[in-house]
DNA sequence: ATTCATTATCGTAAAATTACGATAAATTTA
DNA sequence: TAAATTTATCGTAATTTTACGATAATGAAT
Protein backbone atom coordinates (compact mmCIF):
# COMPACT_ATOMS: atom_id res chain seq x y z
CA UNK A 1 0.00 0.00 0.00
CA UNK A 2 1.92 2.71 1.67
CA UNK A 3 5.48 2.07 -0.03
CA UNK A 4 6.41 5.67 -0.13
CA UNK A 5 9.03 5.65 2.99
CA UNK A 6 10.69 2.39 4.02
CA UNK A 7 9.72 0.93 7.35
CA UNK A 8 12.66 2.50 9.15
CA UNK A 9 11.90 5.87 7.56
CA UNK A 10 8.20 5.65 9.35
CA UNK A 11 9.59 3.94 12.41
CA UNK A 12 12.19 6.79 12.90
CA UNK A 13 9.84 9.95 12.26
CA UNK A 14 6.74 7.79 14.57
CA UNK A 15 9.52 7.71 17.48
CA UNK A 16 10.71 11.21 17.06
CA UNK A 17 7.45 12.90 16.79
CA UNK A 18 6.65 10.93 20.25
CA UNK A 19 9.75 13.06 22.14
CA UNK A 20 8.70 16.10 19.96
CA UNK A 21 7.34 17.68 22.79
CA UNK A 22 9.20 19.21 25.98
CA UNK A 23 6.51 17.83 27.85
CA UNK A 24 7.09 15.04 27.02
CA UNK A 25 11.01 14.59 26.68
CA UNK A 26 10.32 15.83 31.07
CA UNK A 27 8.29 13.10 31.31
CA UNK A 28 10.84 10.82 29.68
CA UNK A 29 13.30 12.09 31.97
CA UNK A 30 11.69 12.05 35.19
CA UNK A 31 10.80 8.46 34.52
CA UNK A 32 14.43 7.63 34.74
CA UNK A 33 14.87 9.40 37.92
CA UNK A 34 12.60 7.04 39.38
CA UNK A 35 14.39 4.14 40.71
CA UNK A 36 10.84 2.49 41.50
CA UNK A 37 8.13 2.71 39.00
CA UNK A 38 6.49 5.82 40.54
CA UNK A 39 4.12 7.45 38.41
CA UNK A 40 0.95 10.07 38.53
CA UNK A 41 3.11 12.27 40.44
CA UNK A 42 4.08 13.14 36.53
CA UNK A 43 1.11 16.19 36.29
CA UNK A 44 2.70 17.69 39.61
CA UNK A 45 5.82 18.12 37.99
CA UNK A 46 4.30 19.81 34.72
CA UNK A 47 2.87 22.42 33.95
CA UNK A 48 0.39 21.34 32.71
CA UNK A 49 -3.63 20.00 33.63
CA UNK A 50 -3.92 16.21 34.24
CA UNK A 51 -5.91 16.03 31.13
CA UNK A 52 -3.52 17.08 28.93
CA UNK A 53 -0.71 15.41 30.89
CA UNK A 54 -2.48 12.13 29.89
CA UNK A 55 -2.63 12.48 26.30
CA UNK A 56 0.98 13.28 26.61
CA UNK A 57 1.31 9.88 28.09
CA UNK A 58 -0.69 8.21 25.42
CA UNK A 59 1.39 9.48 22.89
CA UNK A 60 4.50 8.20 24.66
CA UNK A 61 2.84 4.93 25.20
CA UNK A 62 1.09 4.60 21.43
CA UNK A 63 5.15 3.66 20.18
CA UNK A 64 5.75 1.84 23.06
CA UNK A 65 8.52 4.15 24.76
CA UNK A 66 6.87 4.25 28.07
CA UNK A 67 3.84 1.85 29.15
CA UNK A 68 1.67 1.69 31.95
CA UNK A 69 0.43 -0.69 34.22
CA UNK A 70 -2.57 -0.58 36.62
CA UNK A 71 -2.23 -0.61 40.01
CA UNK A 72 -5.41 -0.47 42.01
CA UNK A 73 -6.82 3.56 41.05
CA UNK A 74 -3.77 4.38 40.13
CA UNK A 75 -1.62 3.85 36.65
CA UNK A 76 2.45 2.85 36.75
CA UNK A 77 4.44 4.00 33.71
CA UNK A 78 7.85 3.45 33.42
CA UNK A 79 10.34 3.05 30.33
CA UNK A 80 10.36 0.32 27.85
CA UNK A 81 13.85 -0.09 27.81
CA UNK A 82 13.07 -2.30 24.80
CA UNK A 83 11.53 0.14 22.41
CA UNK A 84 14.55 2.48 23.37
CA UNK A 85 17.24 -0.18 22.52
CA UNK A 86 15.34 -0.03 19.08
CA UNK A 87 15.22 3.39 18.72
CA UNK A 88 18.36 3.56 19.42
CA UNK A 89 19.59 1.29 16.81
CA UNK A 90 17.93 2.79 14.33
CA UNK A 91 19.06 5.83 15.07
CA UNK A 92 22.52 5.27 15.70
CA UNK A 93 23.90 4.34 12.38
CA UNK A 94 22.71 7.81 11.43
CA UNK A 95 25.40 9.83 14.06
CA UNK A 96 27.64 7.13 12.83
CA UNK A 97 26.99 7.89 9.37
CA UNK A 98 27.44 11.57 10.11
CA UNK A 99 30.42 11.51 12.05
CA UNK A 100 31.95 10.57 8.77
CA UNK A 101 31.04 13.59 6.81
CA UNK A 102 32.86 16.61 5.98
CA UNK A 103 30.50 19.96 6.51
CA UNK A 104 31.21 20.15 2.63
CA UNK A 105 29.42 23.43 2.46
CA UNK A 106 32.78 25.55 3.92
CA UNK B 1 10.25 34.17 30.15
CA UNK B 2 9.46 30.69 29.79
CA UNK B 3 11.21 28.51 32.70
CA UNK B 4 8.73 25.50 32.58
CA UNK B 5 10.94 23.44 30.33
CA UNK B 6 14.86 23.09 30.47
CA UNK B 7 17.13 24.49 27.65
CA UNK B 8 17.80 20.50 26.91
CA UNK B 9 14.24 19.38 26.99
CA UNK B 10 13.38 22.21 24.73
CA UNK B 11 16.55 21.55 21.94
CA UNK B 12 15.80 17.84 22.07
CA UNK B 13 12.33 18.23 21.44
CA UNK B 14 12.68 20.95 18.58
CA UNK B 15 15.39 18.23 16.31
CA UNK B 16 13.54 15.42 16.84
CA UNK B 17 10.01 17.43 15.68
CA UNK B 18 12.29 18.27 12.68
CA UNK B 19 13.14 14.65 11.77
CA UNK B 20 9.43 13.31 12.75
CA UNK B 21 8.63 12.91 9.23
CA UNK B 22 9.48 10.16 6.65
CA UNK B 23 10.24 12.41 4.13
CA UNK B 24 12.58 14.36 6.64
CA UNK B 25 14.40 11.22 7.60
CA UNK B 26 14.11 10.35 3.88
CA UNK B 27 15.96 13.81 2.87
CA UNK B 28 18.63 12.97 5.49
CA UNK B 29 19.36 9.27 4.66
CA UNK B 30 19.44 10.27 1.24
CA UNK B 31 21.85 13.41 1.91
CA UNK B 32 24.18 10.75 3.96
CA UNK B 33 24.08 8.42 1.11
CA UNK B 34 25.67 11.67 -1.56
CA UNK B 35 29.90 11.54 -1.12
CA UNK B 36 29.68 15.20 -3.10
CA UNK B 37 27.28 17.80 -2.37
CA UNK B 38 24.48 16.93 -4.68
CA UNK B 39 21.33 18.32 -4.08
CA UNK B 40 18.23 19.75 -5.88
CA UNK B 41 17.18 16.32 -7.00
CA UNK B 42 15.90 15.44 -3.45
CA UNK B 43 12.41 16.50 -5.08
CA UNK B 44 13.08 13.44 -7.42
CA UNK B 45 13.94 11.04 -4.79
CA UNK B 46 10.67 11.94 -2.88
CA UNK B 47 6.88 11.63 -3.99
CA UNK B 48 5.93 15.07 -3.03
CA UNK B 49 5.77 18.23 -5.24
CA UNK B 50 8.96 20.50 -4.94
CA UNK B 51 7.04 23.34 -2.93
CA UNK B 52 6.67 20.80 -0.11
CA UNK B 53 10.05 19.24 -0.52
CA UNK B 54 11.32 22.86 -0.14
CA UNK B 55 8.94 23.25 3.25
CA UNK B 56 11.03 20.02 4.55
CA UNK B 57 14.10 21.20 3.54
CA UNK B 58 13.42 24.73 5.48
CA UNK B 59 12.24 23.01 8.50
CA UNK B 60 15.59 21.02 8.99
CA UNK B 61 17.54 23.90 8.13
CA UNK B 62 15.76 25.65 10.49
CA UNK B 63 17.31 23.68 13.85
CA UNK B 64 20.56 23.68 11.64
CA UNK B 65 20.56 19.95 10.95
CA UNK B 66 21.63 20.28 7.21
CA UNK B 67 23.13 23.78 5.55
CA UNK B 68 21.94 25.26 2.40
CA UNK B 69 24.79 27.08 0.04
CA UNK B 70 23.72 28.85 -3.19
CA UNK B 71 25.44 27.75 -6.39
CA UNK B 72 24.65 29.66 -9.06
CA UNK B 73 20.70 28.80 -9.61
CA UNK B 74 21.08 25.67 -7.34
CA UNK B 75 21.12 25.44 -3.73
CA UNK B 76 23.68 22.63 -2.20
CA UNK B 77 22.46 20.82 1.03
CA UNK B 78 24.50 18.83 2.90
CA UNK B 79 23.97 17.45 6.22
CA UNK B 80 25.84 20.04 9.27
CA UNK B 81 27.82 17.13 11.43
CA UNK B 82 28.34 20.01 14.10
CA UNK B 83 24.42 20.06 15.36
CA UNK B 84 24.12 16.29 14.40
CA UNK B 85 26.80 15.90 17.31
CA UNK B 86 25.22 18.12 19.60
CA UNK B 87 21.60 16.11 19.14
CA UNK B 88 23.91 13.03 20.00
CA UNK B 89 25.33 14.08 22.74
CA UNK B 90 21.68 15.18 23.93
CA UNK B 91 20.17 11.61 23.56
CA UNK B 92 22.54 9.66 23.78
CA UNK B 93 22.97 10.22 27.79
CA UNK B 94 18.78 9.13 27.68
CA UNK B 95 20.01 5.68 25.91
CA UNK B 96 22.43 5.00 28.15
CA UNK B 97 20.25 6.18 30.93
CA UNK B 98 17.55 3.39 29.59
CA UNK B 99 19.62 0.61 29.78
CA UNK B 100 20.18 0.61 33.50
CA UNK B 101 16.85 -0.04 33.70
CA UNK B 102 14.63 -2.72 33.74
CA UNK B 103 11.28 -3.47 32.64
CA UNK B 104 9.52 -2.67 35.61
CA UNK B 105 6.39 -2.93 35.03
CA UNK B 106 6.81 -6.91 33.81
C1' DA C 1 -23.34 1.83 49.97
C1' DT C 2 -21.01 6.39 49.73
C1' DT C 3 -17.41 9.07 49.26
C1' DC C 4 -12.78 10.04 47.79
C1' DA C 5 -8.80 9.67 44.81
C1' DT C 6 -6.84 8.62 40.47
C1' DT C 7 -6.81 8.45 35.62
C1' DA C 8 -8.87 8.23 30.85
C1' DT C 9 -11.88 10.06 27.64
C1' DC C 10 -15.00 13.50 25.49
C1' DG C 11 -15.94 17.86 23.50
C1' DT C 12 -13.95 21.80 21.85
C1' DA C 13 -11.07 25.72 20.43
C1' DA C 14 -6.71 27.54 18.91
C1' DA C 15 -2.57 26.79 16.73
C1' DA C 16 0.65 24.19 13.92
C1' DT C 17 1.67 20.92 10.23
C1' DT C 18 1.33 19.14 5.72
C1' DA C 19 0.37 19.39 1.03
C1' DC C 20 -0.41 21.58 -3.37
C1' DG C 21 -0.45 24.92 -7.32
C1' DA C 22 0.79 29.43 -8.64
C1' DT C 23 4.07 32.78 -8.67
C1' DA C 24 8.29 35.34 -7.71
C1' DA C 25 13.30 35.68 -7.64
C1' DA C 26 17.82 34.60 -9.18
C1' DT C 27 21.07 32.87 -12.41
C1' DT C 28 22.45 30.47 -16.68
C1' DT C 29 22.11 29.72 -21.28
C1' DA C 30 20.84 30.78 -25.92
C1' DT D 1 18.01 40.78 -24.07
C1' DA D 2 15.03 36.75 -23.84
C1' DA D 3 14.08 32.20 -22.50
C1' DA D 4 14.91 28.42 -19.53
C1' DT D 5 16.14 26.42 -15.07
C1' DT D 6 16.15 26.16 -10.21
C1' DT D 7 14.39 27.16 -5.79
C1' DA D 8 11.76 29.90 -2.28
C1' DT D 9 7.63 31.93 -0.98
C1' DC D 10 2.61 32.92 -1.03
C1' DG D 11 -2.08 31.60 -0.55
C1' DT D 12 -4.96 28.11 0.84
C1' DA D 13 -7.29 23.85 2.40
C1' DA D 14 -7.25 19.69 5.11
C1' DT D 15 -5.50 17.47 8.90
C1' DT D 16 -3.12 17.03 13.25
C1' DT D 17 -1.51 18.72 17.60
C1' DT D 18 -2.03 20.93 21.86
C1' DA D 19 -4.50 22.50 25.65
C1' DC D 20 -8.31 22.87 28.78
C1' DG D 21 -12.51 21.83 31.59
C1' DA D 22 -16.04 18.58 32.32
C1' DT D 23 -17.19 14.06 32.91
C1' DA D 24 -16.86 9.04 33.20
C1' DA D 25 -14.74 4.98 35.08
C1' DT D 26 -12.22 2.38 38.38
C1' DG D 27 -10.88 0.96 42.82
C1' DA D 28 -9.95 2.25 47.89
C1' DA D 29 -11.43 3.80 52.10
C1' DT D 30 -14.96 5.09 55.26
Amino acid sequence: MNDSYTRTQVNIADLCKAIAHPARVAIVQYLLTQSACVCGDIVDELPLSQSTVSQHLKALKKVGLIQGTVSGPKVCYCINPVVWDEFSSMITPIFNEVETKLNCCQ
